[in-house]
RNA sequence: GCGCUCGUAGCUCAGUUGGAUAGAGUGUUUGGCUACGAACCAAAAGGUCAGGGGUUCGAAUCCCUUCGAGCGCGCCA
C-alpha cells in the first residue's frame, strides 16, 4: 500500500477513536504553509451527520492526533481547518520507503484488460499535427494504465479502408500503365513485385485524385469502381491496395517511432471487414435495421432524451457501409478476438456525437456486455492563434515530420556537450520530441489550445527540456559519487521539506491522473517536483559537503527524485538522453 | 434552430467531488556562474476569475440568466 494510503486509513481510524465516523477523508496538502504541511478538512464536513460545532468536532480530533508521534504543530484555524506538519522521523521513513522501491508509493489497480484506440492514421496520407494529441495521450494512457496495473493494448486502428484508397489505386492505376497489377493475363505472384513508388509520392495522389474526382464524374464514377473492387478481394486490385498499405504503414511507423509511440496491434479498419455480415445479422435478428430514404439505420433515441438524437446510418442508400458501422464491427471484432473489459477511443472531442450513436448501437446490438465500458477519451483541438484549427503559414497542414524538424532544428543548436555529429542529431530528435510531447500533454485533456510554434520550440521555463536538462543533471550528480549505503537521516533546509512532501503525494497524482484520464496532472507534477530539486541543488553543494550523514541523505534524496522522474518521463513517453 | 465545450494576469494555460490570502510558465524590471552541467536559481510588478442574480458558515468551482467564442448536428472517414 502507499505511504498516503496508509496514512489515510489510520487516520481514518484516529477520527474513529476520537468519536466520528467518516468513510471519506479530506486530506490535502494545506494551502496556508505558514499554518501547517496538511489540512484536515473533515471537521466541517462532520457537521451534517454529527450537528455539532466544526470546531468542537476539530478539537475532539486534534486530541487524538496529538498521540501520534508522527504530526506535530497541530493546530485548528478558521471555521475548523485542522494543520499539521510532520515529525521529521516520518519524513525520513517516507523517503528511505520509496529509497527502497518507489513502486511502494503507487497502489495497483485490481485487474482489468483494456483496448486502447489511439491511432486514427490513414494509409497514403501523412500523419499531421491533428495526429500529435492522439499519439501523444494514448501512449501516455497506455502506459500510465499498466503502471496503475492494468493490462493495456495499444490499437493503431488504420484508417485503411473506403473509397480514399480506391482513388489512390485508381490513380496508381493511371499513372503506371505498365504495372502488371491490371494486366488480366498476368499469372506470377504479385506479392513479389516492387512498387516503384515512393510514400512522398504516394501521400501526393490522394489530394490529386480526390480534386479530379470533384470536377470529372466520369472519374468518380471510376474510384467507386475501384473500391468495391478493392472491397471484393478482386485480383490485383486488392493486391495493389496491399502494396500501398505496406508501403505507408512503414512511413507511419517510421514517424511513430520518433515519437516514442509504440503499438501492439496494427489492425485496421479493413480487418473488421469480416465481421459486418455477422453484424448486420446481429441487427437483423433484433429487428433494428429500419429502412429509409433508400438507406437502412437504426433508431438509437432514447425516451429519456430530452433532445433529438439522429439515428445510425448503417447502410448508405449506395449500399456502401458508413464510418460507424465500421466501428461497430471493431467492437465486435474486438469482443470476439480479445474480450476487453474496457475499450477507450482517444479520439477528437468533435466526433463525440459519432461515438455516442456508435455506443449506443453497440449497447442495442448487445454487442459487448453490459459491464463493458466504452469510453471517448475526448481531447481539444489545437488551433492556430486566430482560434480556428491549426495551419502553416501557406495555409496548408503541417506533417509531423515537418513539426519535428522545425524543432529539432531549435534544439540541435543548443546541444553543446561534445558529442558525434551522429550522437547530436539524435539528441536534437529526443529533445525535440520531449518538447512536443510535453507541451502537448500539458493543458488538460478536453480543452482547446493555442498551437504556437514558438511555445512548442521554447525549451526554457516549463517544458520537456527543462525536465530533461534537470534529470540529466542530476544523474551526473549521481554519476560523481561511489556507490555507497543510500539512506536518509538528516536534512535540514526548507526545499528538502517540500520535495518530501511532494513524494508523498505521487500516488494522489497518480490516481487523479487515470481516474480524468488526463496527463496534465503529471506533467505538471514533474515540474513542480524538478522545479523544487533545483531550487534545492541551487541552495547547497552537494559534492563539497563536510558532513558525512547530511551529504549522503542529500544524494540519497537526489537518487528517489532522479528515479521518480526517470519513471513518470517514462509514462508520459519521453525518452531522456545520456547528454544533452 | 437543437446540442456539446468553454470565457481565470499582457500572452499561453493550471486550479471545478464547494474550503482559508486564486497559481504556474512566458513577457517586463532586477540580482546571481574562474562551473556538483546557468536549457539553471532568486526577487519585484501584474487579477472586480466575462456581466448580473441565487444556494450557504464558505463559490473561479453548484443553480438560473445575459453577453461572447469555438465545435457538432443521416449518406466524408
Amino acid at each position: 500500500m502507499s505511504i498516503l494510503k496508509e496514512l489515510e486509513k489510520d487516520i481514518i481510524q484516529l477520527i474513529e477513536k476520537a468519536g466520528y465516523h467518516t468513510d471519506k477523508l479530506y486530506l490535502e496538502e494545506s494551502n496556508r504553509k505558514d499554518l501547517g504541511e496538511y489540512q484536515l478538512n473533515d471537521a466541517m464536513q462532520l457537521v451534517k451527520t454529527y450537528h455539532k460545532n466544526p470546531r468542537e468536532i476539530a478539537s475532539d480530533i486534534v486530541a487524538v492526533l496529538e498521540q501520534d508521534s508522527r504530526f506535530q504543530n497541530i493546530n485548528i484555524a478558521g471555521p475548523g481547518f485542522i494543520n499539521f506538519s510532520f515529525s521529521e522521523e516520518y519524513i525520513y521513513e517516507i523517503l528511505n520507503k520509496m529509497n527502497d522501491d518507489i513502486f511502494s508509493n503507487i497502489d495497483k489497480k485490481e485487474k482489468k484488460k483494456i483496448i486502447i484506440d489511439y491511432g486514427g492514421a490513414n494509409v497514403a496520407k501523412a500523419l499531421h499535427v491533428g495526429h500529435l494529441r492522439s499519439a501523444n495521450i494514448g501512449e501516455a494512457l497506455k502506459r500510465l494504465s499498466r503502471a496503475m496495473g492494468y493490462e493495456t493494448l495499444g490499437d493503431a486502428h488504420l484508417g485503411d479502408y473506403g473509397r480514399p484508397l480506391g482513388f489512390v489505386v485508381l490513380e496508381i492505376m493511371k499513372r503506371y500503365k505498365n504495372l502488371p497489377f491490371f494486366d488480366e493475363n498476368y499469372t506470377g505472384n504479385y506479392e513479389e513485385i516492387d512498387l516503384p513508388i515512393t510514400n512522398e509520392e504516394l501521400e501526393k495522389l490522394y489530394p490529386i485524385a480526390s480534386e479530379k474526382a470533384k470536377q470529372d464524374p466520369e472519374y468518380l464514377e471510376e474510384g467507386r469502381l475501384v473500391t468495391s473492387k478493392i472491397q471484393n478481394h478482386e485480383r490485383g486490385y486488392y493486391d495493389l491496395w496491399k502494396k500501398v498499405v505496406e508501403i505507408s504503414k512503414k512511413d507511419i511507423k517510421n514517424v511513430y517511432d520518433t515519437l516514442n509511440t509504440e503499438f501492439d496491434l496494427w489492425l485496421g479498419e479493413s480487418d473488421a471487414e469480416v465481421y459486418i455480415p455477422e453484424l448486420q445479422r446481429i441487427y437483423e435478428e433484433k429487428q433494428l435495421l429500419v429502412d429509409s430514404e433508400g438507406a437502412k439505420i437504426i433508431e438509437i433515441s432514447k425516451e429519456e432524451d430530452t433532445s433529438p438524437m439522429p439515428p445510425l446510418l448503417f447502410i448508405k442508400s449506395n449500399g456502401t457501409i458508413s464510418y460507424e458501422t465500421t466501428d461497430l464491427a471493431t467492437i465486435l471484432q474486438r469482443k470476439k478476438e480479445f474480450n476487453p473489459d474496457e475499450i477507450w477511443y482517444v479520439v477528437d472531442g468533435r466526433q463525440s456525437l459519432h461515438f455516442e450513436q456508435t455506443f449506443r448501437a453497440a449497447r442495442l446490438g448487445q454487442l459487448v456486455e453490459d459491464n463493458v465500458v466504452l469510453e471517448h477519451i475526448d481531447f481539444g483541438t489545437m488551433n492556430g492563434k486566430d482560434g480556428k484549427p491549426f495551419k502553416t503559414r501557406d495555409g496548408g497542414v503541417m506533417t509531423l515530420k515537418n513539426l519535428i524538424e522545425l524543432v529539432t532544428n531549435e534544439t540541435r543548436k543548443k546541444i553543446s556537450t561534445e558529442v558525434t555529429e551522429e550522437e547530436k542529431e539524435e539528441i536534437s530528435t529526443t529533445v525535440a520530441v520531449a518538447a512536443l510531447k510535453y507541451a502537448d500533454l500539458l493543458p488538460y485533456r478536453s480543452t482547446d489550445y493555442v498551437f504556437e510554434i514558438e511555445k512548442f520550440s521554447s525549451l526554457e521555463g516549463k517544458t520537456g527540456p527543462y525536465i530533461l536538462y534537470s534529470t540529466i543533471r542530476m544523474k551526473s550528480l549521481l554519476n560523481k559519487v561511489e556507490t555507497e549505503e543510500r539512506k536518509i537521516r538528516k536534512l535540514k533546509g526548507k526545499s528538502e521539506r517540500e520535495i518530501a512532501l511532494l513524494l508523498l503525494s505521487l500516488q494522489k497524482v497518480m490516481e487523479k491522473s487515470i481516474e480524468t484520464k488526463s496527463l496534465n496532472e503529471i506533467a505538471e507534477y514533474l515540474y513542480k517536483l524538478t522545479s523544487s530539486y533545483n531550487t534545492f541543488y541551487g541552495e547547497n553543494r552537494i559534492l563539497t559537503e563536510v558532513d558525512e550523514e547530511l551529504k549522503t541523505s542529500w544524494i540519497t534524496l537526489t537518487q528517489i527524485v532522479y528515479n521518480t522522474n526517470m519513471l513518470l518521463l517514462d509514462i508520459l513517453g519521453i525518452k531522456v538522453p545520456k547528454k544533452m
